[in-house]
DNA sequence: GTCTATAGTTCGATAGAC
DNA sequence: GTCTATCGAACTATAGAC
């Protein structure tokens, strides 16, 4: 872009792609901080300091414009994530399942990153999206989340000894549980604990989560095992 | 209340209760459904069938009317964790984990639960309020969940070896982000298992998500017990 | 592409009768 | 306690000039 605005006579996009993503940028906090419905078309053009027209322009209609918001960032969110995931099973190791977790939780946080925040604006909307049951968040889910959420179900099914393909899925869904609790900056493990804990500290979060997750799939598999052994030995079929 | 209204002459609020609380079950349930911000009054007043005035009249605003539908069920579900905790205190033989996490889950899917629907209402607006940013629900959260939450905490504490507190906070809220995970139904589970997996089948869920949280735990222990020892070992202060 | 101005709707809340 | 009627503000979206 650097050499478009080179010629003089085409200044093409600069001035009008800076506006383009200022808007992104201002929605992107503002659905953020207030939800869908919480947030102001109006509000966020003064934001991003543009006529509220404008983005009617650019994106049509106030949903239209969460898309454009949820695409950018997920595209490189589950990008940098479908690369750590390659990378891990391009070499002759098998990867351990840390370092798969790992792969899951930490694009979402750096992406974007803006170290003057506890976290970024996508993360806190990406949390209030993901356990809500409306349909538009289910849709965008299923759009730009599903795909990659596969590829980690089967890592683990690829990774983990003996476990199905139902308790690869179940334990998928309770690291992305886990790691909600982790995106959403509340206060509220300071709280609890009388300042020990810091959710804005997302190394010490991940140094806790990590070993939390990784457990809690062996101890699924673990379980699975030993109930199935019971009921091989005790002759039934259903428990 | 049973005692007033024998009274034939006071006609106190059986009718009248009968009101106040269907606008609570209807403000529940569409609560749940679009948010805070997504629901409306008129809404709310139609589906209880009473003059959207009258909403105004028992619960001043809506803000009013939102803190009135939580404190009914926190207070609900609150007290029977309570009480589970306490039963598995008063015998003479230490409780497992495993009870304490499922005293931890269990009411709050069991309140209120109308076997008609996947969810109670409730569950699903507690998802959508508890990892909110906004002010509203963290005022919320700390007024009605922060008290059972350090019971719970204390509980942990004292029945998992080795655990430090600040490991007890934050496993804790690593349990609730599970949780939520089971209780918001929004059908993804079914998606990415081809139908494996049942997000409305609560007791198929249980039996994953307790071996889970379980496992988590003690594995969060066993990995600062190493990481503790290594250290000691090679003598250096922090890592 | 970007603006101003505004149409048309819906919102939360209140006044006042019964 | 409960209703009808309505106010004033905020909302999304669009028309049309530049």
């Amino acid at each position: 872009m650097s050499a478009q605005s080179a010629l003089k006579t085409r200044h093409v996009s600069d001035q009008g792609t800076r506006k383009h993503d200022r808007i992104l940028d201002a929605a992107e906090q503002i659905f953020a901080d207030s939800g869908f419905d919480g947030a102001g078309m109006r509000q966020i053009a003064e934001a991003a300091d543009v006529a509220q027209a404008l983005i009617h322009y650019h994106f049509e209609t106030k949903e239209g414009l969460l898309e454009a918001v949820v695409a950018r960032r997920s595209n490189q969110i589950n990008g940098e994530r479908g690369r750590l995931l390659d990378a891990l099973f391009e070499g002759e190791r098998r990867p351990q399942l840390e370092d798969i977790i790992e792969a899951l939780f930490r694009p979402t946080i750096s992406v974007g990153h803006r170290p003057d925040q506890k976290r970024n604006s996508f993360t806190r909307l990406l949390v209030s999206m993901a356990n809500s049951a409306d349909k538009r968040s289910k849709k965008l889910a299923g759009e730009y989340y599903d795909g990659i959420a596969l590829r980690f179900i089967d890592a683990i099914e690829k990774i983990v000894p003996g476990i199905s393909r139902k308790d690869a899925v179940w334990v998928y869904m309770f690291a992305i549980g886990v790691g909600m609790s982790m995106m959403a900056p509340t206060g509220r493990p300071g709280r609890l604990s009388d300042g020990l804990c810091d959710d804005g500290d997302i190394e010490q979060m991940l140094s806790v989560i990590v070993p939390f997750v990784c457990a809690g799939i062996r101890g699924v598999v673990a379980d699975a095992t030993s109930k199935l052994e019971l009921q091989t030995k005790t002759g039934r079929k259903n428990p």
